[in-house]
DNA sequence: TTATACCCCACTAATATTGTCAACATTCAA
DNA sequence: TTGAATGTTGACAATATTAGTGGGGTATAA
């Protein structure tokens, strides 16, 4: 039940171009050395992230990354769908499929229920909450 | 973010013994043929449960699994923690640790309610609970 | 005594995770 | 014009996890 490293690192490069949201593209060599990350792990990531429309790439020198909107308007979870595919706890709860024989599942219907507590979680909190949260605390 | 199969079969069995529950030892044959399972496999499952306080088993001939305590006594919670471990989407969440060069990482505050949201699903649904949601369902 | 169960441990095949690497395309700036 | 900086793409590999299988025990009811 663990969020892989692609959701964790791809939110945390997502946070860090929230942080410095502006007309600047930043280069994925700044955001790999200012969070600890591999840059040729990222670039996989921010192909994910770009396909799905919540980053624009600018290539060449000076070139680099942007989001395509404001913070406000990207939410946690179209940054970790776009990295981890459905956040489900199983594939019968994503799809429609039943893997167990019963007719009636009764797991699948607690699991429903965790699905929708996890996507209630993260598509109500979006990268601009994140960056106001993170400088209240460091100012403290 | 799967819930591996250990979660779910184990799941799956103990709502079962839920769904039987009374003073006769149920077989994990029994259970196995009964949720599509493997016998083999459900056995280092319930090792855990037993282990957890969850179940006791009585050996030989006509033996087999119970609950230790009334289904309503026993939540989601305590079974899927006895199988998977803590349900954290992150080591950092878990334990203490710091997976970020960070000092103030935003993506855990973003974990952190992850987890906490989880654990107030699993842990309000009792093994009762699901059998009560199911016989309901069935008799539609 | 024997069939039926739980108990325990070792082992493995398949899959997913977590990257690395190399070759290439595009653009800016000197 | 040229070279350095940057994104683009796809292949590859090490490691860890998952999802089991199998076998040799032990206890007990019938
Ligand atoms: S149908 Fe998926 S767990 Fe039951
Ligand atoms: S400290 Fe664990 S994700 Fe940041």
């Amino acid at each position: 039940m663990k969020l892989s490293t692609k959701g964790r690192y791809g939110l945390m490069a997502m946070f860090q171009l929230a942080l410095e949201f502006g007309d600047e593209p930043i280069s994925l060599k700044y955001i790999a050395e200012k969070q600890g990350l591999s840059e040729n792990y990222l670039e996989q990531l921010f192909s994910n992230l770009k396909r799905d429309g919540l980053i624009q790439s600018v290539r060449g020198a000076q070139g680099g990354y942007l989001l395509t909107r404001e913070p406000k308007d990207i939410t946690v979870g179209q940054v970790l769908r776009s990295l981890e595919g459905h956040l489900a706890p199983a594939e019968c709860v994503q799809h429609d499929i039943d893997c167990s024989k019963e007719d009636n599942c009764a797991t699948k219907l607690v699991l429903m229920k965790i699905k929708d507590s996890i996507d209630n979680v993260i598509d109500s909190i979006t990268l601009e909450d994140m960056v106001v949260e993170t400088l209240k605390n460091n100012s403290n």
